[in-house]
DNA sequence: CGTATATGCGACGTTCTGTAGCGTTACAAG
DNA sequence: CTTGTAACGCTACAGAACGTCGCATATACG
């Protein structure tokens, strides 16, 4: 369950980010929203390859293949904050949120509002985990 | 002031490791405390590579180069996580921490303790910045 | 059953990385 | 001044990852 993901390509992450922004999706309509105009076949490669990665999943629809996320869009996100902490500063969150701090992208007020809406968060749908 | 660094191979992100942990290193020093046994002139490609990328900086001492780390580790782990965050959640840190939490990696309680620790941190070595 | 269409496979050029050989240069000893 | 030596940069090269497709193939559907 702690399986690491490999890293995405620009394409790659483009697509992904239409997977998760509109539900599951067929080559087909990944390609119409692309920013660039690319061929289906192109399409179709980059999808099996996030497939293969473990990204994303498929069924199928008549002879349509559709495509779902396999994991939500944060915790992947998550999983790849970890690597970050970890290849860095040997696993310590610390560390890093004090990068962050000393680096101006977050403050401390943030830093402990953060906690209170993950809090809140975590609560609001923990009813239906446990 | 917020240049994107590129990413980090795996050799590289040791080399890189060992410039943070020993101070200013000489390619002979970094040579020595590297995992893998590699030439000499091997050490030196990654050493001009992670300068050229933006992670190091040199100084001469005779004939011999020294480097030293252009940025402190936690600061460039922080614009690491801070460009996951960008990349997936449109940046929004704290779908990121959510995902953390949802995923086991980190727990309410902890990341309390964090903002305290980091609070702290600050407010130890304020005094030298501000 | 034939046709349109969605699929998989293989390919190609490029870029990044790990790894190293080699020619060059500077400094110290003879 | 000549030469040995040590450190340097440059160039190279193979392998993996990506972006991009063309094309042969399989298969719903009329």
């Amino acid at each position: 369950m702690d399986d690491r993901l490999p890293e995405l390509g620009d394409l790659e992450h483009e697509v992904m980010q239409l997977v998760w922004a509109h539900g599951p999706v067929t080559a087909e309509v990944v390609r119409e929203r692309l920013s660039r105009r690319l061929k289906e076949s192109t399409v179709r490669t980059v999808l099996r390859r996030l497939e293969e990665k473990g990204y994303a999943n498929h069924t199928v629809d008549g002879r349509t293949y559709v495509y779902h996320a396999a994991e939500p869009r944060a915790r992947v996100a998550a999983k790849a904050v970890q690597r970050i902490v970890d290849w860095f500063c040997n696993g310590s969150m610390e560390e890093v949120l004090v990068g962050m701090v000393d680096n101006a992208m977050l403050d401390q007020q943030q830093l402990r509002t953060l906690a209170d809406q993950v809090a809140k968060a975590k609560k609001a749908r923990g009813v239906k985990k446990e």
